[in-house]
RNA sequence: GGAGAGGUACCCGAGUGGCCAAAGGGAGCAGACUGUAAAUCUGCCGGCGUCAGCCUACGGAGGUUCGAAUCCUCCCCUCUCCA
């Protein structure tokens, strides 16, 4: 394949290339020396799940481990410690090594369900940051000036809203930059809103005498709220670990809006054309999003979990059927007991937060057993519970619309 | 080091002695309507409680008072200006 090719597929749904250009002669040079070029990302394993965010930046990097060459994984464990303030209009709070430790390990797990193991390279920066001496760090921080990191947008911003920065935060940067020092990397991939990190990155290589890097930037995904970017922390998130039928449902429970946003950060391939589709009412919006969610749920599960996904997702919603083999069940020991409080029954089973929660849903009218809206907050048996033929009972209880357990009681 | 402003529930923000589990908005949850969409309307939105009530909460610790988010003392934290 040619070079010019090559740096095409690489640049679909890039946001910049800096230097423009600048991966085309990377791509050349690797070729002539005969190596795989080293490709960054730096990850914070601060919340260790990863959710579908994170995969648009993975799954470019997979595009360069097909054209052979490698990606860097730098676990930030010892910039964890200090807390990104990228986007943040607060101080983040620093973690323990223990925490981090361990949550770089959930972390790299996840990443090889995108990732090629074989062509991935996982280090952490406290190999190199922790055997730094104050001296040293001194030295690294004199390679940068206060105005220049003041130019950060966020800095800027908190700074004129009169809110607080640390000055380790400053540090941050300087770390994340001096990692690709450190690595020697050729290439580092990130958010738009690393943008600035990732620059700084090229600045500290030159002043330690080492070729820049070319810096890719991709876009944020937006989270299921549609508004801000896709967190953990802030719950609106798909994580890559979710079970298929939740993948799905989250998906299909997005806004109109946000999937055509979605189709074009996620499917840029495709994009268009669906968006095409849409405007001239050849596809259904509904339609569209299924086949999105479909296609997520294939991407991180299979073709045949995700196929399952919106058969019972339709079975549920648009039947609005509760298909007997689709509910999670929970056995429930003996001895039957005369009657179920359901507010401590609820909460205990984590269909509620609390029996206070409990109960305000019973109020609402959102809880239903077999069917049937309770309005009590005690349940009593009817001879329909029965289970075929037995004595055990069988409930199957409904919380709101996303909630459901089928629990059975076993007599005796 | 000096002067000033400020810390209220998930977030923003009102509240300056009882009527405050704390206005209002946002987020969230639930109901109706739908395509588990949007928009809209309604309700809920600290915990425990067979609903009477109890407990915990307004940066922290004490104090005044029959009674404190509100007053006093000390402490912690943030911001602005000056040095």
């Amino acid at each position: 394949m040619n070079p010019s090719k090559i740096v095409e597929d690489l640049l679909r749904g890039v946001v910049d290339v800096l230097p423009e250009g600048g991966l085309l002669d990377r791509i050349e040079s690797a070729a002539q020396e005969d190596r795989p070029l080293r490709v960054k990302l730096g990850a914070d394993p601060s919340a260790p799940d990863l959710h579908l965010g994170h995969t648009v930046v993975l799954r470019k990097l997979r595009q360069f481990q097909d054209f052979g060459h490698v990606v860097i994984f730098l676990i930030g464990d010892f910039t964890a410690r200090i807390g990104d303030p990228s986007g943040r209009s607060e101080t983040r709070r620093p973690l323990d090594a223990e925490t981090v430790a361990e949550n770089a390990r959930t972390y790299t797990e996840q990443v090889f369900k995108v990732l090629d193991r074989t062509r991935t390279e996982v280090r952490f920066n406290s190999e190199w940051m922790s055997a730094m001496s104050a001296d040293d760090v001194v030295r690294l921080c004199a390679h940068y000036t206060v105005a220049r990191i003041l130019e950060r947008d966020d800095f800027s911003k908190r700074m004129k809203d009169g809110r607080p920065i640390g000055i380790h935060e400053f540090l941050y940067p300087l770390v994340q930059g001096y990692d690709s020092v450190a690595l020697k990397a050729d290439i580092e991939l990130g958010g738009t809103d690393q943008r600035f990190n990732l620059l700084v990155g090229r600045e500290l290589q030159k002043a330690f005498g080492v070729a820049p890097q070319v810096v890719m930037t991709l876009p944020l995904l937006e989270g299921t709220d549609g508004v801000q970017k896709m967190s953990k922390s802030l719950n609106n998130y798909v994580g890559l670990t979710e079970a298929p039928d939740e993948m799905f449902g989250k998906i299909m429970s997005i806004s109109d809006m946000l999937m055509s946003r979605w189709y074009s950060v996620l499917e840029p391939e495709i994009a268009a054309e669906v968006a095409a589709d849409l405007q001239a009412g050849r596809r259904h919006p509904r339609e569209t999003k299924a086949l999105l969610a479909e296609r997520q749920v294939a991407r991180f599960w299979n073709p045949t979990a995700a196929a399952e996904a919106r058969r019972r997702f339709d079975e549920r919603f648009a039947k609005r059927s509760l298909a007997d083999d689709l509910i999670p069940e929970e056995a429930r020991p003996g001895p039957l007991p005369a009657e179920i409080a359901l507010p401590g029954f609820l909460a205990d089973a984590g269909l509620a937060k609390s029996n206070s929660e409990a109960r305000r849903l019973i109020s609402q009218g959102a809880v239903r057993i077999n069917g049937v809206r309770v309005s009590s907050e005690r349940y009593s048996w009817k001879s329909s519970d029965r289970a075929e033929g037995g004595a055990d009972r069988v409930l199957v209880v409904e919380v709101g619309k996303r909630r459901v357990r089928k629990f059975r009681f076993l007599d005796g």
